[in-house]
DNA sequence: GACAACATACCAACTGGTCGGTATCTTAAA
DNA sequence: TTTAAGATACCGACCAGTTGGTATGTTGTC
């Protein structure tokens, strides 16, 4: 039962981590508030964890990871065209918007706005899983350019972080106006503005 | 030296919360913290504000204020076409991006993160902040679109609405990623997108 | 001397973290 | 195959420091 349980406990510490720290934020959230969640002793949890940092830091890992294979896998890499598949990409964003608000908004942007100043570990660590998805949509971005805007002053670089910027920032006032539908239309204006960037020869612009 | 120190201590408070609490958030920042960058004890502090949410409160109701102002005799105001003037204004708020990080962010935008779900005052306090801003947008988007685009199909509220995502967005990433340049980029991006949105007749356009 | 504006001392609840101990599992010698 | 020794997973009482907040002064002004 031992290394059985093993990854029962910290699996679950894992999985409320992420669901408390999106919720509540970090400093909000205690080690009593993981381990009632978890369902979990506080002695189990500093065996798995040395520190409420620690935990912070790998359930921010665990996000990347988590992200990552549901972004890996999702039906926008089957776009052969890149312009087609970036506008995908944002479909497949709108798509995730469901449930209430902490159910699809950003864990690393939420903790980052707090943990900027006082722990630089884990700010380190939200910019490092931002700057990671920001470049698994870099080549997608690159080719659409290459293809559709060679010419543009834009650098493909800026564009994909204007992405993410858009989305980080439509959780911010989606959660101040409390009102998810902020998010899609947030979207809506970033595919419009894509669209433009990207223009389709030879057929009509978009306006 | 009674109703003298009076403003002075108040005052004190909400300057050290204006600046605390954008670097260190709601939660982190304790009323110690408070008291200390004040400069005023205890005492003081709860006979001026009766608990720690109230000062959050009073200090987003003077971040109001103090913006609002800033914002009302910004030179943009003076720019007569409307098209030019939204341009005008998101230069201004590029000029505003000096100093350190939590110097130019947003006090609302880093406050209703963390207080979304377990503060719902504070939450809404922001969220009215920023529907206050936006509104003194609406009227100059609204001419530039009866002006410039009368046809289009997006919503000048829309449009109002998605300039302070992507602002809130850059503080977001640019935190993050530690790196105020991107708020400019930010800032860039949309200014492209709104000259798209809002095309000048008989001129050749943008690209 | 009444009252607003402070100052000081203090408190109960909570915080992250520790510690001694137990139950279960692994492993390898006998 | 047995079994003893050690490792791992877990428990929950406990601790020192911190938290927001209070109770009780003191002081200067009208």
């Amino acid at each position: 039962m031992g290394p059985n349980r093993n990854k029962q406990a910290k699996q679950k510490i894992l999985d409320a981590a992420l669901r408390v720290f999106r919720e509540q934020g970090y400093t909000a959230t205690t080690v009593d508030d993981l381990c009632r969640v978890a369902g979990v002793t506080k002695g189990a949890f500093f065996h798995h964890f040395e520190s409420k940092e620690a935990v912070a830091l790998a359930a921010i890992e665990y996000w990347n990871q988590f992200t990552g294979a549901l972004f890996e896998q999702a039906p926008y890499w089957q776009v052969e065209d890149p312009r087609a598949r970036l506008l995908a990409y944002l479909d497949f964003r709108t798509e995730l918007v469901q449930g209430k608000l902490p159910e699809f908004t950003c864990l690393l942007g939420t903790l980052v706005q707090e943990t900027f100043g006082s722990h630089p570990a884990l700010q380190a660590a939200c910019g490092g899983g931002m700057e990671g998805h920001l470049q698994t949509l870099l080549p997608t971005i690159q080719a659409a350019k290459a293809k559709y805007a060679p010419k543009a002053k834009w650098r493909a670089e800026s564009l994909a972080l204007h992405t993410q910027v858009v989305l980080q920032g439509s959780f911010v006032l989606a959660k101040a106006l409390n009102d998810p539908q902020v998010v899609h239309e947030a979207i809506e204006h970033l595919k419009c503005y894509i669209s433009e960037l990207l223009p389709i020869p030879k057929g009509r612009k978009t306006r």
